[in-house]
RNA sequence: GACCCCGUAGCUCAAUGGCAGAGCACCGGACUUUUAAUCCGUUGGUUCUCGGUUCGAGUCCGAGCGGGGUCACCA
């Protein structure tokens, strides 16, 4: 044990100050144990039943835990507010029912934010509030730092971010938002296990990326001396699966994208992808819609919700629309009848479109989409049949071998799903890379590399498939109704404070320290 | 990466270029059914950092750090 001490505020010195009381009564501020045996919400429910004629309800004795969030002290006895995982619950302390000593500590020595434990009966009050009658309590964790102001919370954006946990404990509102994104979660295995899908995990650490247009991030194993890249998608690998003969495979996961960040994007965010042999994108189209409503249904108890200021109904079936007649209805472009980019541009810049000169024809195609389509695109809607060259692991459709089974759902404006017929030609799998190949050495950074080994899988045979990949930080976002997908992120990236500690990524160092430790 | 906005007490926020303040929290006192308890009295500051202009800078100027927003990239 050291006298050494961290620094500390003055605030922070008084309530060590206290831990210190506690400790000359011979109390351990920090005991290894709690007693508890009953939550906040019971309170209410013995109250009620006591109410009812339950004489044993009105004299069974409580002990409950959790932190203190408020205390009024009035002379001779105070109220406190007790808050644990299920809730919280008003506390009743009486100077003659617990005794000068330990009254006048409740009040000296326990501070807003402790953790304690309180025992007693329940009642309640002139007021009407159920509360516990408290004839005993004990400290379980003195609290250094005070908690956030308590009407308005914690509001400094980077502070709920960088410190969840303050967030957490100040802010009702932000629990709310993460106990609706776990239930939207736990809907969407149980809606998938239902089915006779399996849960499975594959790499993260991947020696070539694939099955997303985009960049990854790069790391380096020290033993093998290899790049090793994060995943941007898990698309591959759960194909070799159904290759392998898992007939419904799904996996909810980080993908790593190293892209800009946005209120729509963060470099490391949540996936759900689906498989499933013998099916196409008309019926991921029909198991994505049952999800979708049966996540609702967990995360809001039904089918109508606001997101934006905007009534969104969920139920019945849901629209499909093609690309090409969506784009034409929104800004009487036929884009099918221009293959040339640059005519593609000077039309859409004429219906009033936003595009740089030079921009590649599929692009222009997906400007098209974000500028006129998009925004309108507030009920639950699928797009459907994409151009070919958006798509290089999809499936083309037989009477226009231009476009593929594709299909994107949007719901509020925003891109929830992103679905296609799985390609499994393995000649014409191949070519496609090729040609991404192509892009790539013309500059475009995201084009995917080619994984002979995925083209491999499929020379063994992938019987006919449909996938999908679900963003749940979106989808959080829509049910939640929060305008950043920082506000469904514990813990969002952030750029290191600490100046003197940054030294120009030298990776080398610190995998050495780290291998000295192994 | 570019542009715009922001950074003041533990928290929420004020302060024409002229003594750095309030509410909550904290500390002391009164009060045996309050609930944003109330009442009385205190305490608390590297105004993000460094530099400049000025008799004088929280305020104006420059650079940096961090955050937010818009755009670009992307899902």
């Amino acid at each position: 044990m050291t006298e050494e001490l961290p620094d500390l505020s003055e605030l922070q010195h008084v309530r060590l100050e206290k831990s210190a009381a506690l400790r000359a009564q011979g109390l351990n501020p920090y005991p290894l144990r709690s007693h508890r045996d009953g939550m906040t919400t019971d309170v209410a429910a013995l109250v009620e039943a006591a109410e009812a004629g339950d004489a044993a309800a009105a004299e069974k004795v409580l002990t409950l835990a959790g932190r203190v969030v408020s205390v009024r002290d009035m002379g001779k006895t105070a109220f406190a507010h007790l808050r644990d995982g299920e809730g919280q619950v008003q506390l009743y302390v009486r100077r003659d029912e617990l005794g000068e000593q330990a009254f006048e500590d409740f009040l000296r020595l326990v501070d807003l934010g402790d953790i304690i434990e309180a025992t007693g009966t329940s009642f309640r009050t002139r007021t009407g509030e159920p509360s516990l009658r408290v004839s005993g309590y004990g400290m379980l964790a003195k609290a250094l730092n005070a908690p956030p102001e308590k009407w308005h919370g914690l509001q400094d954006v980077e502070q709920r971010y960088r410190q969840r946990y303050v967030d957490l404990i100040a802010n009702a509102e932000v629990r709310d938002v993460f106990r609706m994104r776990a239930r939207i979660v736990s809907a969407i295995r149980q809606y998938l296990d239902g089915l006779g899908y399996i849960e499975v995990e594959t790499p993260v650490l991947q020696p070539l990326y694939g099955g997303a247009a985009a960049r990854p991030f790069t790391t380096h194993h020290n033993a093998l001396d290899q790049i090793f890249y994060l995943r941007i998608a898990d698309e591959l690998y759960l194909k070799r699966l159904i290759v392998g003969g898992f007939e419904r495979v799904y996996e909810i996961s980080k993908d790593f994208r190293n892209e800009g960040i946005d209120r729509n994007h963060s470099p490391e965010f949540t996936m759900l992808e689906f498989y499933e042999a013998f099916a196409d994108y008309n019926i991921v189209a029909d198991r994505t819609r049952e999800l979708v409503q049966s996540a609702a249904a967990a995360a809001f108890g039904g089918l109508t919700f606001t997101s934006n200021g905007r009534e969104i109904d969920l139920s019945g079936v849901w629209p499909k629309i093609t690309l090409a007649d969506a784009i034409f209805e929104a800004s009487g472009i036929d884009y099918v009848k221009y293959p040339d980019a640059a005519d593609l541009i000077a039309v859409a810049r004429k219906a009033g479109a936003d595009i740089e000169t030079g921009t590649v024809w599929p692009r222009v195609v997906d400007e098209l989409l974000k500028q006129f389509v998009r925004p309108n695109l507030i009920e639950p809607t699928f797009l459907i049949n994409y151009p070919v060259q958006l798509s290089p692991l999809a499936k083309r459709i037989p009477d226009d071998p231009t476009h593929v089974e594709r299909f994107q759902l949007y719901i509020g404006g925003s891109e929830l799903a992103n679905s296609f017929t799985e390609l499994n030609d393995p000649i014409d799998q191949w070519r496609r890379f090729r040609e991404q190949q192509a892009d790539r050495e013309a500059g475009d950074a995201d084009a995917m590399p080619l994984d002979e080994d995925f083209v491999n899988a499929l020379m063994y045979g992938m019987p006919p498939t449909g996938g999908v990949g679900i963003g749940i930080d979106r989808l959080t976002m829509l049910f939640a109704d929060q305008a950043t997908i920082r506000d469904v992120v514990l813990f969002p990236a952030m750029r290191r404070i600490d100046r003197s500690s940054r030294q120009d990524d030298d990776d080398s160092t610190t995998d050495d320290a780290e291998g000295a430790l192994e």
